[in-house]
DNA sequence: CGCTAGTTTGAAAAAACTCAATTGGCGTGG
DNA sequence: CCACGCCAATTGAGTTTTTTCAAACTAGCG
């Protein structure tokens, strides 16, 4: 895997998306203790019911957040990329109420809790710049809801890829061809649905001319008619802070 | 509507679920501006896209949540019951991406974002229970995503019945009969499922025995056996700190 | 070169939706 | 006090969407 940059400065080009750090902030971020690991895909870094005392910030790969049905079945939550700081609720709700896992390989920086806090305690721009993105995470699930829950195959999968694509391109990962290392049947747990149904909705977008996915990449052939598609309206992710619409 | 308790101290008893605040923090909430209004059913108190100044306290009857989608349809996102904050969110991310409604008659108590803000900057230990309510919100949302993406109609309702019991009677109101003024209509948009197929399935579960809902109110027959059915784990509304499972 | 994970397709079955009509409860105005 | 009107609940029936099952196909990898 080759050398990511130093962890600290993403989560420092994470942060300063909102909350504009000054310097001694920036140099009490750094202070902070991160402890970097490399995971295989598929692996579980935390499930439901444990208790976790560290916080992972996500360097490079993809994880997903889900929970199972009692006949098996797995809903995805949520899906991440470089630059999120998946189980940042963890902070004050230790017990995890899902569980987390790679679907790459991935490498990952684990800052301990206690770190975190202390930090929190003592610079409270910090703590508002954590907190609020806990709230965005939850706004992302808000709105996987309404997708879930109201729209159609057709209109919740071009969702979802709108949304990943924003989220990528925040991270400077939007443009062509987007890494998209998603296997149909992820995308079939996540929207709550299956995969036949996914692989039909995929061929109905492609032939629409909107996406292709080949190869855990995809190309964005008319991103204004994908956004229209999917009823996409970026504003849930709160990506600035400057005012929209 | 009859004379409620003081605003804050519902407040209070909320935040105390968790944080064991002291006597000099229990003080300084008391310190905090509530504006307290009487609201009617059906009123709109927050539109997507609006920026809000403060935040609600409900203090008795129910709220929902909730987007549209693009043909009209309504997808609710949460129910708020007495004691929540509903758009505790808006302290950091003051942008609504969602609307904020009445179904019943409702008392609420507006708290402005400034007070509250100044109040988290001198004391952390509230602004660490603040941000734990809205984490807990959080997990709400995701444990939703995954009612109305894997379970079964029959399982998702039981679900949604359950959470309402669970965080009713976490404030006092779980006793039979549970209030429980919502619609067959609001029920669906909740769910993702159609006002005829909720219907159908609140007769199921009457004819199983596990609840009757008549005239705004739950009586619950059997909880172990809904629980059951509606594969719920309390876990993740966090009501106590004592660890469980 | 063969294995495996992932994708693709067809066809039948199941779940849920829509449409349409009816019923019930309750408040309001006469 | 009763009739009307409205909102909500209920039921039947036909339709649509999505699932399930089964099988074939493809591509990367050891």
């Amino acid at each position: 895997m080759p050398n990511s940059p130093d962890p600290i400065e993403i989560l420092i080009r994470r942060l300063q998306r909102s909350a504009g750090l000054e310097t001694s902030e920036l140099a009490e971020l750094r202070n902070l203790p991160v402890d970097v690991h490399d995971v295989a895909k598929n692996e579980t870094l935390a499930h439901e019911g444990e208790r976790v005392e560290q916080c992972i910030l996500l360097l490079e790969g993809f994880l997903i957040r889900f929970q199972h049905t009692r006949d098996g079945k797995r809903q995805i939550l949520s899906f991440y990329v470089p630059g999120d700081i998946p189980d940042l609720q963890t902070l004050h709700l230790p017990t995890m109420d899902h569980s987390l896992a790679t679907i790459t390989p991935a490498r990952i920086g684990r800052i301990p809790h206690k770190a975190m806090r202390e930090l929190c305690h003592r610079n409270r721009r910090v703590a508002d710049a954590l907190w609020r993105e806990t709230l965005i995470d939850a706004a992302v699930a808000r709105t996987w809801v309404r997708c879930v829950g109201r729209l159609t195959a057709h209109a919740r999968v071009a969702h979802m890829l709108c949304e990943l694509h924003a989220r990528l391109d925040a991270v400077g990962l939007g443009e062509d061809p987007v890494p998209m290392p998603i296997t149909q049947a992820d995308f079939g747990d996540a929207m709550g649905l299956s995969v036949v149904q996914i692989n039909r909705t995929l061929r109905d977008l492609r032939e629409e001319g909107l996406i292709t996915l080949h190869r855990r990449e995809m190309i964005v052939h008319d991103l204004p008619r994908l956004h229209h598609a999917a009823e996409f309206d970026p504003l849930y992710l709160h990506l600035d802070t400057r005012q929209r619409r």
